[in-house]
Formats: C-alpha cells, structure tokens, sequence
DNA sequence: CTAATGCCTACCAAAATACTACGGATTTTT
DNA sequence: AAAAATCCGTAGTATTTTGGTAGGCATTAG
C-alpha cells in the first residue's frame, strides 16, 4: 500500500527538473546533492523515464536531463506508472468478486484522480512554498 | 502501491461473516474452502482481526468467527488498516518537502475517502450480484 | 588530454510476502 | 471417556521486492 523510494525518488528528480526547465541540463550530481540521495541509485531510476521518454539526456561534461515537454503537460502519474508500474492497488482487478473489484476500481480511480490532475508545474512551483500552515494529520 | 493478500484475504473473511451475521458462527474451514485458500494462511490473518476487536471467535467443535459488530458499521478501512498498517501512500508524510506532503495528502484522503465510507454491509450485498456490466478497464 | 558527465551490468543485504509445518488448547458430539 | 472439530501460537522458509553499491565504459566540453 505504498509508493517506494522509485517513485518518490523520481518525483523529485522531476520536479528538479521542472524547476530548471528552459536553463539547459541538469546533472544527476547536483540532484542527488540538493536531495541526499545516492547519485548512482538515481541513474538507476531516471534509464525507465529516459526509456519513456520523458526525459532526454546530454552526454559529456555539463551534461544533465531535460525534460522533454513542459512541466505543465507531464503528470505525477506519468512518472508514477512508469517507476511502480500500473497504477492498481491490486493486480488482476478483473480476476476479483464483484464487490472487492468494484472496491479496487473506486480506490484506483481516486488514486488516479488525483495523480493525473497533479504535473510537474504544480509540484514545482509549491516546492518553492515555505512550510505548509494547518494541515491536519490523521490517520 | 498494492495492497497485499493480508488486506484482501481479511477482506474476504470479513465479506462472508457479515453474509453469515446473525446465524452463528463460521470457521475458518468454511471459508477457506468457499474461497479455495490456505485456511492455516487464514488463521494468521483473524488473528490481529480478533485482536482489534473486529471479530470474536467461539471454540470447539461447530465453533468458528462471528463479527462484533452490525456489517454496516464495519467499514473496509477498519480492516485494511488492522491487516496493513495505517492508510498513507508513503511512510513520514510529515518528513516530505511540501510540494509531495500535499500530493501524499491527497492520494491517503482518497483512499481513505473510499475505504471508510465502504462498509461490510456494501461488500457482502454486491457480493450476490452476478457480473458487472460496462465497467471500463482503463489503466 | 582530462574532467565531468551519462550509460550499463552485475551483485548484494535486508525486509516483506505468502505461505507451510507442527503441535497444543478448547469445546461439542458420540 | 473418546473422538472430532475447531481455534491458537510459534517457527521456519522460498520467493520477491527494495534500496542500494561496485566497477567500468562511452561521450563531450573546455
């Protein structure tokens, strides 16, 4: 019931490069710096979303990614469904009982509701937001 | 991003005691067979179900499960939560950078917005029904 | 030429998942 | 009293996923 480091990790990877959009590449390095993370275990993550298509890459020194359209046209769910696969809170939905698949279908569509309605631009520009006020945290 | 056998097969018991509320208990047995799973698998999981208070078992021969509660106060969240932890799409929400603490937010309080609002009443009525018709499968 | 990058393959430790095995405790039926 | 049906508890285990690390080659700017 949880979104793994793959698929945070390239959200943030994303959305560094959203915030660099139209400056030229952004390296890995610098990525891994700004956000602690293990530059080797990022390349790992970005070859799927170079895969893709939804990153382009320049070799050689000052090199980096690119995001191949603008952040306002690539969602959450995009980079989601290509490091975590289909976005399903269980496989063979179609395999389930009435009642439990209908269950799965509200619960991914929810999910997918609010995945594809989220791009690269929203994440990117309240990333820049100092801390969020009032948000309660229930569980 | 799944949710386990745990939370599908608790599901599973808890959909066919609430078909069974009011008539005595079930065993395990029953259900294992009806469902074609493991029933030691199955003890496993009533065990934190049992634990939690959602079920209440009666030993010996003829014994078996009964809810403690009416089906329609028994939401799927409450077992989802007993078999699989808290709802939330990530671990430490509160630890994330805002941009993705509020896509997180969004994604747990759309589960939940459906999980909580689904109660065994729901699952084991819809559960007679014979097919669906003209469900879309998108992914 | 060299430094900075991307690219590729392999390996690995730890945890979670999905069970199985075994035996004991309790209650009902015979 | 004995047998059968059930619940209860602990331990082991094969497989997969997660979250990396290691090492090195390929490409390009300066």
């Amino acid at each position: 019931m949880k979104i793994s480091t793959k698929g945070r990790y390239g959200l943030t990877i994303m959305i560094e490069l959203a915030k660099n959009y139209g400056e030229g590449p952004t390296s890995l390095k610098t990525i891994a710096q700004a956000n602690d993370l293990s530059e080797h275990y990022l390349e790992q993550l970005i070859a799927p979303l170079r895969n893709a298509g939804l990153v382009k890459s320049i070799r050689g020194a000052y090199g980096g990614y690119i995001l191949t359209d603008v952040p306002s046209k690539i969602t959450a769910g995009d980079v989601i469904r290509v490091l975590e696969g289909p976005i399903t809170p269980v496989e063979g939905i179609e395999d389930e009982e009435p009642a439990k698949r209908e269950l799965w279908i509200r619960i991914r569509d929810a999910i997918k509701g609010v995945l594809d309605n989220t791009t690269l631009e929203d994440l990117a520009s309240h990333s820049e937001d100092g801390e969020m006020e009032g948000y309660m945290f229930y569980i």
